[in-house]
DNA sequence: AAATTAATTAGACATTTGTCTAAATATTTA
DNA sequence: TAAATATTTAGACAAATGTCTAATTAATTT
């Protein structure tokens, strides 16, 4: 949970996820659609891939983001908890 | 969203939610809880109360702290936007 | 095989964060 | 009103974080 909340807290890395949510990118077309340095956008992959937000899948020279919906599933889960009534 | 996820991005202030959802505490029962300072426990629920995830009231001397579902149900809409399907 | 392109790794550095102790404020009790 | 109790504020400090440039690795093209 503690990596989880740790890669959602971050701006760009939201940004990420949602456009991936769009579409698969490679780390290139991620990275020349924000205004920050390549080797910075390779980190915040890296968080959201160790928070297994997403994953990424090498064709090439290229590498393919695709977001992964199954911990988004998870985290909701922990929300929820704050929905059940209590006496 | 920024200083949701922030507030969000700690262990000990996602247990202090945890807690508030059982029943409202005053900050001098959510302090004992745990093995740390008051002052640091103050600062969590600053935070949590800038993120508006708690409320906070007066009574006589004591500070009584209640959990705010309505932000998390703000929260879950946010993740709710990566389980729409994209063509 | 040399040059080019895509991406990551390494290391530096300023900023932010979480914790602490000491001091301050506010309320209640003796 | 002085002492006790509950909580917050202030200030210090180490650790974590986000960014950068330079260097490295891997794959493709000439």
């Amino acid at each position: 949970m503690n990596i989880l909340f740790k890669a959602l807290n971050d701006a760009t890395r939201r940004e990420i996820l949602e456009m991936l949510h769009e579409k698969d990118l490679t780390a290139g077309e991620i990275a020349d659609r924000f205004s920050m340095s390549f080797p910075s956008i390779s980190h915040h992959l890296d968080l959201l891939k160790q928070a297994k937000l997403v994953t990424a899948e090498k064709e090439g020279q290229y590498v393919y983001y695709s977001l992964n919906t199954t911990v988004v599933d998870e985290i909701m889960k922990w929300f929820l908890q704050f929905k059940i009534k209590k006496k």
